[in-house]
DNA sequence: ACAAAAACATACTTACTAGTATGTTTTGAT
DNA sequence: ATCAAAACATACTAGTAAGTATGTTTTTGT
């Protein structure tokens, strides 16, 4: 194989391994040796490939965790052109929050997780988080604008504090319900309140 | 000095102790010997009065964490009987989160951060934590049923559910604000959003 | 005053982990 | 074919931290 080509591979490979060892056990409970070994490799290759964990982790917050927001939260907004702005709004969150697996409701959002665990320690690791927040804050301010612009949100409602409202909520809940294994009553508290909210707007 | 005093006296050290640590570098990042040695104790010491690291977690949620809570933010709700519940609603959260410092800003909510941090990796932990947050919740929705048999309140509110929604916010707000090192813009928009909110209730 | 237990100290073990030094295999350009 | 560099492996270092074993001091009930 090319060496290009496999050198790609290889630190995909580790960046998807890192990401969910990151996501169920936490950046700091997961070792390098543990990474490498499920993928067959050793601390040679990963230290080949990576400067050192700050730059792994930078790596799973600027592809993964952000792949993650773009295409779970981002890309319906644009997606649902056509879609009434408050229709859509609860859709997003409150599809997004449906589909997620017991697994995943227990373990909480990924960016959440990262900002709480790391977020706070190094510059890197605040920017990358913070350009994650900031573009979907954006994206749903953007639909909160078309709202107003069509008459269906009221013209005195601030588009980029709204959004901010609206993910903190979601990722306010997301933390919560880490609390109730397997017990839903957290989420659909938050479905009835939200689109009481989105109502509201 | 008596023993039971004493002994009162020294785990309430440590706990103190341990709680600033905990909040300013994490459970995880804050050793046993940096908590005693602060204190000039030792290892002896600590372990003759806790059964172990996880029992110190336990003991500062309950106590310490939960206090703040008490204090900062349910205490609050009952202090101020003749207030209308919009109001006081909008004071609670406003203002608390205004009174912070640049520092508590900057490092966010010790509930939240134990919750990320420990939250789920354990149901002694799960279950101190959980119940911060329903007295909480509880109290929450007290005065907004409060503010519907006063009429200022719309009827068809869910109180646990904008009890829920307001904590969720607050704390995803906290969770957001780290990675804004002294940049108060989240806070300013979240406080713009949550007046809007409670007025629509 | 004294024996026992509580309170605390000292020294050690064990386990884990990030990072390094150095060696071997594979790939690529000539 | 061959030499250099990339890709990866092996073995090691050094630091940290939870927990234990055991010793010393202080308090307490009699």
């Amino acid at each position: 194989m090319k060496q290009d080509v496999k050198s790609e591979i290889t630190k995909n490979l580790i960046v998807t391994k890192a990401f969910e060892r990151f996501y169920q056990y936490g950046f700091n409970n997961t070792s390098i040796d543990t990474i490498t070994s499920d993928l067959k490799l050793t601390k040679g290759a990963f230290y080949h490939h990576f400067k050192n964990k700050k730059e792994l982790g930078a790596t799973v917050i600027q592809q993964k965790i952000k792949d993650r927001i773009l295409t779970g939260m981002i890309a319906p907004i644009y997606n649902h052109p056509d879609t009434p702005s408050k229709e859509l709004l609860k859709l997003l969150f409150v599809e997004r929050i449906q589909s997620f697996s017991s697994i995943e409701k227990n373990l909480g959002c990924p960016v959440n997780n990262f900002i709480h665990e790391i977020g706070n320690t190094d510059v890197l690791y605040q920017n990358a988080l913070k350009n994650i927040i900031e573009e979907w804050q954006h994206a749903l301010a953007e639909l909160i604008e078309k709202g107003k612009f069509n008459k269906e949100i009221k013209q005195n409602i601030n588009s980029n504090a709204t959004a901010l409202y609206l993910i903190s909520t979601f990722e306010g809940v997301r933390g919560i319900r880490k609390l109730y294994n397997g017990n839903d009553i957290i989420i659909n508290q938050y479905i009835l309140a939200l689109e009481n909210y989105i109502d509201s707007l």
